[in-house]
DNA sequence: GCCGTTTTCGGCCCGACTGTTTTCAGTCG
């Protein structure tokens, strides 16, 4: 069992106590121990082993927990689990989705009018019975109806990171097997999407059954969908569904390029293979019954006339009139970014200290960081005032004087309050560094007003950049209604960076936004928003985005050397 | 359920806003 599935357990677990209106700190408990996890830069299962580490170790986990972890890792559930499953009906969980239902009024739905479900919430809330209900009026139910449009009913789709997770695992497994000569996942998980629905797996070999075996056998594998001479389709226990194409060496790069689509991209490389009398299909390039190509995807391309394409480049977005004019982007590298510029320590809601987070950087390679923990008004991550903040600030200063060869900038993720100021005074930002500029508070106001909170911290000439502009949570929250363009043009005319976090859960901006963004001229930073010192290899996720949406190091702000990304900050006003 | 001790159990981040109420419970990250 691989960490996100052991970390989705114990998040089940706590959601359930919580339902049940168990202790508070146990459910807290939980959560935790599920966050752990899910950082862990190693498989759990690992540590599980090994004898030189033990679980109880780990922060959060107990004798109690780490048994769980064993008993999970054993038996593939947990007892508890299923007591808590079998008291409470199944959908009950799905409510808390819906954004404004806690545990305490799903309880009450439940208990009350018997609504176990999203579809008999809906059907309560449209046939107003809910507003009846003590503690619930009309407006409670409109905002039901709407918010129940945003949860996400369609399949289960994972992160992208999660999925590597698995992914990774299942190639390590297959590339084991006598007889593979390679292994690799080609669909939107090679494009790099932000979300994965399944994963298409691609292996040649000498002996395609003895591939499908190895798989049938793996222990992620909960059932065996179809299996054929070359193809088999698995799905695995976390419910993502594997497809296996076995093909010849001699059409590997054909098949890759093939399955790793998209089908959009794929139809206009075959249309313009027809007209070159040609024909291409997953076996390689033809012209009549000759095979011209299909050894490696290079090849592929080359018979158009294209040079190689980039998987995140490949959908349909203009890539080929690019290959075409031989002008693709030289897309960006993580190895081209030289800082990470949104951070938190144990001193708001992070996990670590300072000195852990400074360290970690270091160890990570990084010329220049910033810490940037939460402002005020973010109570529940006990946000800094300023008498606060500036202690930090000097503790910050105190520890970058020892550290050599990293740049530590004493920063600030400030929050842009209701009323679209700022939550702290000028003559204190004035004394930042580094201001990232954030909404937490206030996501469902209008349009207009959210655009012009973000439109007053963009001209504020102390706040550097805008954090997760749009504050979306991928197949969770839509992010707040605003009209990105206006900020976009005023980010661009102001020199205001745009953040593209690197949260598995956020990546935003987005893709499609990242292009307006790089089009208008604006600067982008990329950060990984980290909470703990693993959260601090997100990065890599966040360049898989900018690759998506063709952005190359000159388009990164944090790609440059230190002091040419200071050039970039906005001017300061000299204090009166 | 974890943690850090006063080594056996008490404390565990905390405050503002929303939509209900008519003083406050529930939700938010």
């Amino acid at each position: 069992m691989e960490n996100p599935e052991l970390a989705a357990a114990f998040d089940e677990v706590a959601d359930l106590l919580e339902l049940e209106e168990a202790n508070p700190f146990r459910v807290r408990a939980y959560r935790n121990a599920a966050r752990t996890i899910r950082d862990l830069p190693v498989p759990a299962a690992e540590i599980a082993r090994s004898s030189e580490q033990r679980l109880e170790d780990l922060q959060g986990i107990g004798e109690d927990l780490a048994g769980k972890i064993q008993t999970l890792l054993k038996t593939g559930d947990l007892p508890l689990r299923q007591e808590l499953r079998g008291r409470l009906p199944s959908g009950l969980r799905d409510l808390l989705e819906v954004a404004g239902l806690g545990p305490k009024r799903a309880r009450i739905l439940y208990q009350q009018l018997g609504i176990s479900s999203l579809e008999s919430l809906r059907e309560a809330a449209e046939s107003h019975r809910i507003r009846g209900i003590k503690g619930f009026g009309a407006k409670t139910e409109e905002n039901i109806i709407r918010e129940l449009q945003h949860v996400s009913k369609e399949e289960r789709r994972f992160y992208l990171a999660d999925a590597k997770v698995y992914a990774d695992a299942l190639l390590r497994h297959l590339r084991a097997t006598p007889g593979v000569n390679a292994a690799e996942m080609a669909g939107s998980y090679r494009r790099c999407k932000e979300t994965v629905g399944d994963l298409d797996l691609l292996v040649t070999c000498q002996v395609a059954g003895s591939v499908m075996d190895r798989l049938a056998a793996y222990e992620g594998v909960a059932e065996v969908l179809a299996r054929g001479g070359t193809k088999m389709t698995v799905r695995l226990k976390i419910g993502i569904q594997v497809d296996l194409r076995v093909v010849p060496q001699e059409s590997y790069g054909a098949a890759l390029q093939y399955f790793t689509g998209s089908k959009a991209h794929n139809i206009i490389l075959r249309r313009m293979a027809q007209e070159k009398g040609l024909k291409i299909n997953e076996y390689g390039v033809f012209r009549g019954k000759r095979r011209i190509a299909g050894r490696t995807e290079e090849q592929v391309y080359a018979t158009l006339g294209l040079p190689y394409i980039p998987p995140e480049l490949r959908e349909a977005r203009g890539e080929i009139e690019l290959a075409m004019e031989h002008r693709l982007p030289h897309l960006l590298e993580l190895d081209d970014l030289r800082g990470d510029l949104h951070m938190h320590t144990n001193v708001t809601d992070g996990r670590a200290s300072l000195e852990a987070m400074v360290l970690a950087a270091k160890r990570r390679g990084h010329k220049y960081i910033a810490i940037t923990d939460h402002s005020k008004r973010v109570t529940m991550a006990n946000g800094l005032d300023a008498r606060r903040l500036r202690a930090h600030w000097k503790s910050i200063d105190e520890l970058a004087s020892r550290i050599k060869g990293m740049t530590v900038l004493k920063g600030v993720e400030l929050d842009i309050l209701e009323d679209g100021t700022l939550d702290l005074p000028d003559d204190v930002l004035a004394e930042a560094d580094w201001v990232v500029a954030s909404i937490h508070y206030g996501q469902n106001q209008p349009r207009e007003r959210i655009t012009r909170r973000l439109l007053n911290a963009i001209r504020s000439p102390y706040v550097h950049a805008i954090g997760h502009p749009t504050g979306r949570l991928i197949g969770k929250r839509k992010g707040y209604d605003v009209d990105l363009d206006t900020v976009l043009k005023a980010a661009a005319d102001y020199g205001c960076m745009m953040e593209l976090n690197s949260q598995p859960s956020r990546l935003d901006l987005d893709d499609v936004a990242l292009i307006a963004a790089r089009e208008r001229g604006v600067s982008i930073v990329i950060n990984t928003d980290a909470h703990s010192t693993e959260e601090l290899a997100l990065l890599e996720f966040g360049v898989y985005q900018a690759r998506r949406a063709g952005l190359e190091a000159k388009n990164v702000a944090n790609s440059r050397p230190l002091a040419k990304f200071r050039q970039l900050l906005k001017r300061q006003p000299a204090l009166a």
